[in-house]
DNA sequence: TAATCAAGGCCGACATCAGTT
DNA sequence: AAACTGATGTCGGCCTTGATT
């Protein structure tokens, strides 16, 4: 900055000023402007980050595998950070075990601390780790993307509940009177949220709930599992907690003769570009986990630029009726 | 760090030293992590990044959505940081026109280097890009994710070439003349060089192409649409780019009545964990991009450290035979 | 008075060097 | 001499204050 300068005849402060903005003549301007040019000059964040206590960057720390829902919520993300001049640091866990699970979550929220971040948004939440995001929330903003009823952190999720009551009504409506639901991985906040919006469509339709087959993770070899094994007469219709568990049971059953609309209807959650193109196209719920993700920074910045709590955005969920579902034939 | 050391009756500098790592003595040292853990005190990293004149972080910069290939990516590269201890920037574009492309990529790596990172990753470059890589790697490590002949960025990328060479090579083994190939986009690297396995394996068999069909993106909708129009007579064998131009494809000929292996064959390129459970399981080449990803992290602190120029790592490719592959019944 | 610019201090660490046991 | 500790200056910007036109 002294360099440019010395090359516009200014003093430094003066270039300072023409990068923050204040009072700065019209000839000077145009000499700093042709002297930055010259030296290719370059603010040194840094630097500046340091004098502003300000770094107009946010963390986002992703669990998990970076599946459609997450890598769809970091294109969210990174678009409304984009658009508003923040930089995003993104930190992804493999969780294996529980116990990694708090100390890495801990190691990478203290990482963005120590990075001075403005704030932090964190996705794919796991159930027990309200204590640690309560902790963080009380030294910088935080938005999650689950719910999370406190006053330290803000949040805003996806419509799990009813998306999860919206699928299961749908099987009701056409008929299906035996349905049995595929879950998602026992300690992700979605998993019980869909499960219990099947649960209560179920309830209140006066039908009894079949075992629910628990997956260990959202992808279609956990469904396949179940496919494999599963008495295909013991229901008519599945409620799969994610597309891809949908594909990976329906290719196994595909694999004992049984196919959908045929033999069974099954209706999963998320939308995947790959929905439609699957044989059947799959009948889902679609969920914007964009939306979901450029809002989590738009609530992360409304938040530190007031201070104030934000109110819980939930991002509705919305069917879609393709050609995997279809009235009971038994 | 000076209320550390406050506390810890000793000057800041010996807290300093305390977490650089140097002379501190053995009672010292354990009154210093006492206070430390009292006071919850955490390095600040600006203005360490300010003093060290090094930062410890990389920027990514990603292009077009994120799908499977990126996502693997960034997790490599994500793993490959956390385990040196560097923290990861990530920028993803979603580039809609080429002039755009030139002037947000140069937008983005400003910002990378404003903010003093001490080393970036291109992935998904595009044509083009030479210029504006070749200049910034003049001023800080730069590896790309694609071939690129300059002595101031690295590169390594997946054998695409290969790829397009040995899926082709199946298909003509098992018998097939008539190979169709489903191209990716015309801007980017690995569409023109698995363009050419195409066209080598094609050569070397003293076959003649037939005409390329192209695909604007990567994704099924670009293969449906071919596959909704093409002459299924004219082929017997198909190479598609990647598996989801193939998933695209194949869901559009089943709705014409025509079927893999049945009426032909059909082989992809990446191995996405959905291809094992698609009807037919397809047949496809294996790429490694969690490999990928973390190998460019590597090779970016190799070159941080050394200043030398990294020789080129190619990750290779395997086939991976499934069913959607046979003999031409025709 | 308003617009414009310069000088000095400061953000929070670490390197260096001097000083002590 | 070796182990340890403290004082000072510096990284590169921006803020505050005060001066000048």
């Amino acid at each position: 900055m002294a360099d440019v300068g010395r090359l516009a005849e200014v003093s430094a402060q003066t270039v300072s000023r023409f990068f923050t903005g204040g009072y700065v003549g019209q000839e000077t301007r145009a000499r700093i402007e042709a002297a930055v040019a010259e030296l290719g000059y370059r603010q040194n964040q840094v630097a500046r980050n340091l004098r502003v206590q300000r770094t107009d960057t946010v963390g986002f720390l992703m669990m998990g595998p970076i599946n459609y829902g997450n890598a769809e919520i970091l294109t969210g993300v990174g678009r409304g950070a984009r658009g508003s001049g923040m930089s995003v640091i993104t930190t992804q866990l493999d969780l294996d075990t529980e116990e990694d699970a708090h100390s890495d979550v801990r190691a990478a929220l203290d990482r963005f601390l120590s990075f001075q971040v403005d704030g932090i948004v964190v996705g794919t939440p796991y159930l027990g780790l309200g204590a640690v995001m309560e902790h963080v929330g009380g030294e910088v903003p935080v938005v999650t993307l689950s719910e999370q009823e406190s006053s330290a952190v803000d949040f805003t999720h996806a419509d799990s509940y009813n998306a999860g009551l919206t699928a299961t009504r749908h099987l009701i409506e056409l008929g299906h009177r035996r349905i049995l639901h595929l879950a998602g991985p026992s300690d992700r906040n979605e998993s019980g949220q869909r499960e219990q919006g099947y649960r209560d469509a179920i309830a209140e339709a006066g039908l009894s709930p079949l075992d629910v087959l628990r997956c260990p993770e959202w992808d279609a070899r956990s469904g396949a599992g179940h496919g494999a094994r599963v008495d295909p007469s013991s229901f008519t219709g599945v409620f799969s907690a994610n597309d891809e568990i949908a594909f990976g049971f329906s290719h196994a059953l595909a694999a004992r003769g049984f196919t959908a609309p045929r033999d069974y209807s099954i209706v999963g959650i998320d939308d995947m570009p790959d929905s439609l193109f699957r044989t059947p196209p799959l009948t889902t719920v679609r969920m914007d986990f964009q939306l979901l993700g450029e809002t989590a920074i738009r609530m992360l910045l409304e938040r530190i630029r007031t201070g104030e709590r934000q109110p819980g955005v939930i991002i509705p969920a919305e069917l879609v009726v393709r050609e995997s579902t279809g009235e009971p034939r038994r």
